[in-house]
DNA sequence: GCCAACGTTGGC
DNA sequence: GCCAACGTTGGC
């Protein structure tokens, strides 16, 4: 099992909008970048664990935890003309686009900031805190995880 | 297969 | 709103 930080613009779809589905459950369309549908289709299981981040507004954060609910399918929206993630090219009979079913597990009390992980040193090798950054996706490895977990005040 | 142009992400 | 980073596209 793993390790995974899945980003979301809060404006868009913020942890509170995943408390708010029915069994606080939800699939997570809309990833349309090959690295981090690899992720998804390779090495996301059942069970994952992933940090929910709010991206691209005034306080970039991980603000809680969600499981994944399963193994990776067809994200539908690739497949409908009135969705943003419209793409004409999928061919229908090979999907190219995936997404999974994650579900809440907790929001932190004490939100972990971008702005803090970068100063961290033992974080200094995430991918998130290197500069231009942009893959929505990212694994975390166990050390990275247990660090920022503490940093919420987790453990 | 190279690479310039272009589009998107996301921190600031 | 700006702009650096970087993925994708398409002409050659």
């Amino acid at each position: 099992m793993s390790y995974w930080l899945m980003k979301s613009e809060p404006e868009t779809y913020s942890i509170d909008d995943l408390v708010a589905q029915p069994r606080k459950t939800d699939h997570w369309d809309g990833i349309r970048n090959y690295q981090a549908r690899n992720f998804m289709r390779d090495q996301m299981v059942k069970g994952d664990l992933a940090f929910f981040y709010h991206s691209n507004c005034a306080e970039p954060a991980v603000v809680g935890m969600m499981e994944i609910v399963g193994k990776a399918y067809p994200d539908h929206t690739q497949f409908d003309s009135q969705e943003k993630y419209f793409d004409p090219d999928s061919p229908s009979d090979n999907p190219r686009w995936l997404m999974v079913d994650v579900r809440f597990r907790r929001k932190f009390s004490n939100i972990v900031t971008l702005r803090a992980m970068k100063a961290e040193k033992r974080l200094s090798d995430m991918r998130l805190v290197q500069r231009g950054n942009r893959l929505s996706i990212l694994p975390v490895s166990d050390r990275e995880w247990r660090h920022i977990l503490k940093m919420a005040g987790e453990v």
